[in-house]
DNA sequence: ACCTGAACACCGTTCAAGT
DNA sequence: ACCTGAACACCGTTCAAGT
C-alpha cells in the first residue's frame, strides 16, 4: 500500500514529472522553477538532478509525454474516416487542434521547442514523422478522389501544417479577440477555418 | 560632441533598447538578464528602473518598434500592388515573411506576447488594426475580381493571417527540417508556400 | 541507489543615498 | 532628474555527506 511519501522510494521521477505539469499550467513552462517543485513534491532542491540531468531535460520528458497523447488522438481520428480523403485531413487537423485546445501549456512546449532538448528527443522526432506520414497519405487519397491534383502532396501536406497550426498557434498566443473572433469559442472558430481551408483543396465540380 | 558616457546624460533610454535587441539576438528574448544588459551598457544594476518599470516594460518597448518596422514593411508592400486583389494580398504577405525573416526576435517576441505586455502596448494594437484592415481590403478588391466569392471575406482574412503566421513560426521553430525542407531556404520555401495558398484562392478560370 | 544541506554564481526588484 | 550600491528574496546547478 502506497504511504504519503511513498515517491520517495522509487517513483519521483514520475511524481516530479505530474507535478511539473500542474505547476507549468499554473504559472507557464517558461516560469517553471525546479526549486518550486522540488519544494511542492517535498524534496530537496537537488533531488530532481537525480532524475534529470537539467531543468531543460525535465521539460523534454514533459514533452515526450504531450507528443504521445497527440499521437494517440490523431491515429484515432484518422482511422474515424478510412477511404475519404479530405474528410481525414480535417479529422487529422481537429485531432491537432483538440490537443492544443486540451492541453495549450503541452503545445506550446512541444511547438516552440526553446524550453526543451528536441535533438535529444528521439521519441518525439519518431512520432512527429509518423503524424506528418498519416497527412500525407490522407492528401494523396484526396488527390486520387480529384482534390488540388495540380498541387505537389508533399507541399500541401506542409501547407496544411502551417494552417493548423498557425491557427492554433493564434488562439494560443491570444491573438483572435483582435480579428473580431471571441477568444472563448476560438477553438471552435480554429476548427470551422480548417473546414475552409479544406475546402479550398476540393474539386471544382463539388464546389459551392 | 558625444563622449563614450555620453548615454549617462540623456539618452540611456535609447540605449537600453538598442543593446537589449543585441543581446535578446544573441541568447534568445526569454534569456535577456537586465543585469547583463545594464553591465554591458556600463551602468547600475538599478539604473535601467529609471526608465523602464519592469523587465517586461523593456521588452515591450522593443516589441513597440518591432511592430512599426513591420507596419512600414507591409505598407510598402501593399502600395507596390495597386488594383491587383490577389497580388497585394501576396505582396502583404511576403512583408510580413521578410520581417520575420530579417528579425527573428521580433517576430517571437512580438507574436508569441509572454515576455511583453500587450494590453499596455496602444501603439502596437493600433498597428496591428492598420494591418489588418490592409489585409482585408486587398482580400474585398480579389474577390470584386472573382476570387474565392463564396467565402466570407473577414474569414480568408483570418484564414490568410493563420497560414503566414503558420508559416513563420515553423521556420523559426525549426519545424521545416522534419518536412524535408532546407532550413537555409525556409523562408523562400515559405514566400512558396504562401503563393500556393494565394493560388489556391484563385477564380477557377485562371487557374492551371 | 537515492536524497539532504550547504554552497556558488547568478537573477529581478527596491530603496536609501549620492550628484 | 538621474544614477549608485547595498540589500532582499529568489534562481539553476554542484558536491560532499548522509542513509
Amino acid at each position: 500500500m502506497p504511504t504519503p511519501r511513498a515517491y520517495h522510494h522509487g517513483n519521483l521521477r514520475q511524481t516530479l514529472l505530474n507535478a511539473a505539469v500542474q505547476l507549468a499550467e499554473e504559472v507557464g513552462a517558461e516560469h517553471l522553477s525546479l526549486r518550486e517543485l522540488a519544494r511542492r513534491v517535498g524534496v530537496a532542491p537537488s533531488a530532481p538532478y537525480r532524475h534529470f540531468a537539467s531543468r531543460k531535460a525535465l521539460l523534454t520528458a514533459v514533452a515526450e509525454e504531450a507528443t504521445e497523447r497527440l499521437r494517440i488522438g490523431m491515429v484515432t481520428g484518422a482511422a474515424a474516416h478510412r477511404q475519404q480523403g479530405l474528410e481525414q485531413l480535417q479529422a487529422l487537423g481537429e485531432a491537432y487542434l483538440d490537443w492544443a485546445e486540451q492541453h495549450p501549456m503541452h503545445f506550446r512546449v512541444v511547438s516552440a521547442r526553446d524550453q526543451i532538448d528536441y535533438a535529444a528527443a528521439s521519441g518525439m522526432a519518431q512520432r512527429n514523422q509518423e503524424l506528418r506520414d498519416l497527412t500525407l497519405q490522407a492528401l494523396e487519397l484526396a488527390q486520387q478522389q480529384g482534390a488540388a491534383q495540380r498541387c505537389d502532396p508533399q507541399t500541401l501536406a506542409v501547407l496544411a501544417r502551417a494552417t493548423v497550426y498557425g491557427l492554433a498557434r493564434m488562439q494560443t498566443d491570444g491573438h483572435f479577440a483582435q480579428w473580431g473572433l471571441d477568444p472563448a469559442t476560438g477553438w471552435q472558430s480554429a476548427r470551422e477555418l480548417l473546414g475552409v481551408f479544406v475546402g479550398l483543396l476540393r474539386p471544382a465540380t463539388q464546389k459551392g
